[in-house]
DNA sequence: CTGTTAGCGCATTCAC
DNA sequence: GTGAATGCGCTAACAG
């Protein structure tokens, strides 16, 4: 392995000048600088950033910790913090928690094992593991889930408008018995989300039946095992608003089998944009997030609370976006006809 | 900070007996080491994995490039790596080069420059940074990409084979005038997949035509305006073959906009298996590749070159397996009903 | 079985 | 503006 102190021995100098220009600092001749350059490039010098990083007691990558490498809405999200990341020179790492606490727990020590120097995370909960991380020097962001009652800086989106608003768009469809397929009771999302679908039922004057609500993972086939239990219940809805993309294929794979058409025999929201939801006939009507912006946003925020350790914590709240398509689309069309607009 | 030095202080130790112990390294006292693990706990002690990457001058990670995280094809093979790499106490980085040469030489330098233990690369091409990867003494094993004349532990699935199945397939179903979208000129899968697409029209003594194939590239809407490029030329296509899932997204949104129904005005297979594929009417066919073993695989591939770093390279072919769905079948019913199988 | 010592490669003092 | 010296925290020789 070839080191500062090789390069330094061939371009006749010091290790120090070796470091002072290949980091930029300081001034130095011009010509010796060139001198030691070039023989760096020669001898192919690559700098061994283990022991830089021991040395700066810091590194510059970043952690990016999300719950489900298969949900295309995380997947997005780490295109936005990549592409801050990268002008400001920072390496990002992955890491997949599968919303599996000990995986979590696991990368988190590895995390601060390695000393990168910050952490944008979507928490499975507020674990121990989570506690821990916040009350260490790394700098963290959290993303998509709220951690009540703890000053860190976050981005997210209004679920609980957001859900409202599916739950009101299904209202205003004529939609009158509306299930809830959401996730885990304690993870934020879920739980807001289920709070919005419940204001906007009771806003409108209906019923918020607790056997129309269900709390799934967020996983394929816990949203079709969900659904299949609701349609066994006692009520049977003619909408369902799926708190989340992955649910909302379970739903669909379970009104698919139960050879139940949409939106004919059930209408349905979801909730995070699906890539190919405008694909599918009848196209799914979705709350969609900034899922790019999300990203960038929190990147930046790390990148500023980086620079100034010490101010204070910002929630940053992005706007969702109702797509209608047709999948909860189910307007009188003959009262349309016979009523033409002016 | 506390290090092993305040460690051993406290538990009257030396340093060295403080390393043996948390590393489970030779015998140590049992009395003794029960005190240092006391210790550390109660010091919340936390072993700095910069420091030992250094002195051992190796890590407990592994990198892997993949060129798209947002393709499914990619993210389901990532659990195969990393439940290996969990089991073998490896941390799984992932990094997203999105097929961009300058992204993937970035985070090759970084790998090599953190001293990663192993890699395990779906190369953009035959690049610089690949060559000096594959000739750095880092372990690394190329999946999904074959890289010709080069010795290295590699993990494919047949494109030659697959392709051609898809190929077979439309012809057996009547299609007559099979088009073909690929990916860039160059990317080891988008050729196979072109050579197995037109080795299987020869052999079935159909003209393989230039004007039906297109190099596009892995995106959706480089395979939506490949599909209109030849929607648009000389000779109209009854059936298209999408070399790749991303593509066949593409494609299926150009259909769609020029409102053709699949399979009745155009049949089609994709080569990568779509998560929804089964859930849209008419479902997709596609060449299904097993992503999660090619994960696995590439991932014990990479422990076992950990263990022998000179064993000779090996080279794993998956099998691939055809999905029929409807978008490709157009049986002649009528026919099927006339002559009832005995 | 345990302690002393040295050094991984680098960045940063402190002299000059 | 440059060089010599030091130590980041750890592990692996080596000595006892």
């Amino acid at each position: 392995m070839v080191t500062i102190y090789d390069v330094a021995d061939v371009a006749g100098v010091s290790p120090a000048t070796v470091s002072r220009v290949l980091n930029g600092r300081a001034n130095v001749n011009a010509a010796m600088a060139e001198k030691v350059r070039d023989v760096a490039a020669k001898l192919d010098y690559r700098p061994n950033a283990v022991a830089r990083n021991l040395r700066r007691a810091s590194t510059n990558m970043w952690a990016v910790l999300i719950s489900d490498i298969e949900n295309p809405f995380f997947t997005s999200l780490v295109r936005g913090i990549e592409d801050v990341a990268q002008a400001a020179k920072y390496s990002v790492v992955l890491c997949n928690t599968d919303e599996n606490p000990d995986k979590e727990a696991a990368y988190i020590s590895a995390i601060r094992a390695e000393q990168m120097s910050g952490v944008i995370i979507s928490p499975s909960g507020w674990s121990d593991s989570v506690r821990e991380l916040h009350e260490s020097t790394t700098p963290m962001v959290v993303i998509d889930r709220r951690i009540a009652g703890i000053e860190v800086d976050t981005v997210l989106v209004d679920n609980v408008y957001g859900a409202g608003e599916a739950t009101r768009h299904l209202v205003a469809q004529g939609f009158r018995s509306i299930a809830c397929i959401t996730g885990p009771r304690g993870i934020a999302t879920a739980d807001e989300r289920v709070e919005g679908y419940r204001q906007a039922l009771t806003d409108n004057g209906m019923e918020f039946r607790p056997e129309l609500l269900r709390y799934a993972d967020f996983r394929r086939a816990g949203g079709r095992s969900a659904m299949r239990d609701i349609l066994a219940g006692p009520y049977p809805p003619d909408a369902v608003f799926a708190a989340n993309n992955v649910i909302a294929v379970g739903v669909l794979e379970c009104l698919s089998e139960a050879g139940m058409r949409v939106p004919d025999d059930i209408g349905m929201v979801g909730f995070d944009e699906i890539p190919w939801a405008h694909l599918v006939r009848p196209g799914i009507t979705t709350i969609a997030q900034p899922t790019y912006e999300l990203g960038r946003t929190a990147a930046r925020l790390l990148q500023s609370r980086l620079a100034a350790p010490h101010r204070e914590t910002s929630i940053v709240t992005l706007p969702t976006e109702l797509q209608v398509r047709e999948s909860s689309t189910r307007v009188p069309r003959v009262a349309a006809e016979v009523i033409p607009s002016p």
